[in-house]
DNA sequence: CCCATGTCAGTTCAACTGAAATCT
DNA sequence: CAGATTTCAGTTAAACTGACATGG
């Protein structure tokens, strides 16, 4: 019982492939926008904050399925750096609303052109068809692994 | 000056894609595999082994990019719970082979059932030339974003 | 009263670096 | 002595849970 069991080879699983291919992505951009002293999950902050300026702090964290709490902790972060300002919600004294600074417009600028040589050094093998394609491959695992309503 | 840049929609990126996907599989599978007290990186060290028994700790840390302190942590674990057994190499004194036992073929075989299901839920939505192409464009970036050479 | 927001504090997890002993 | 392997020890990064004050 039990004995010698032999899974699929590794290489040719579809879990490992994405696994490894988003370790290499991650770790070259970790280490791109390491030079701007910018987190990924601060460089996503910046894009969002960009994309929708004045968000809170509960929302972002939504938005990046971590904690308020280690959220709170990339404001304070961004804050002292000066790249966002955060002000009281005109009608909701608790909220804070977040906002990019021209600082963080500036640094969000130089992080996004870094990432983009990645991300075209990435799908540099691929034409316009197959990078379609991909993306539309991937957003159908996507869909299909998150439970209906969890987007 | 650096005013109201706006980068390329978030959810348009490819980077952001592969992550999502990636992170939603990370989730599933960790959850699942939390079952048998197993995590994602042991249950890479018990598939490889299964593919090539008699590993030893460094080769292992190799193949999975990480330390050997990180990698001697996660076989120290594997063997106080009988799934491998490690054994002097009989030309080398200093290095321990590692292999699986009966009741590590056991629990790969049960991990890798609990796996292969979350796999084919990812896929669910893809036929068979698709998944085909997903794979292959996923290997098409993978290596060109690791350096000739390093695999 | 209930719920959401923000935040201080301590904790966890899984990697990391440093250092040393053993072996070829 | 150089190089590889194993392993003890402390550290780091970035999340986490708990607890609490405040606002609607």
């Amino acid at each position: 019982m039990g004995e010698a069991y032999q899974p699929r080879d590794t290489v040719d699983r579809p879990g490992y492939l994405i696994k490894k291919a988003q370790a290499a992505l991650n770790a070259q951009m970790t280490r791109a926008l390491h030079e701007y002293g910018v987190t990924l999950t601060q460089f996503a902050v910046l894009t969002a904050l960009a994309e929708e300026p004045g968000l809170s702090n509960a929302e972002l964290a939504r938005r990046a399925f971590i904690t308020p709490q280690s959220m709170n902790e990339n404001l304070r972060d961004l804050e002292q750096r000066g790249w966002v300002v955060r002000s009281r919600h005109p009608n909701h004294g608790r909220i804070l609303q977040t906002e990019l600074t021209g600082a963080g417009h500036q640094t969000l600028r130089d992080c996004d052109a870094t990432v983009t040589v990645i991300e075209q050094r990435m799908l540099a093998g691929l034409d316009t068809g197959e990078r379609r394609q991909l993306a539309s491959a991937l957003r159908a695992c996507i869909a299909a692994l998150n439970p209906a309503g969890t987007q």
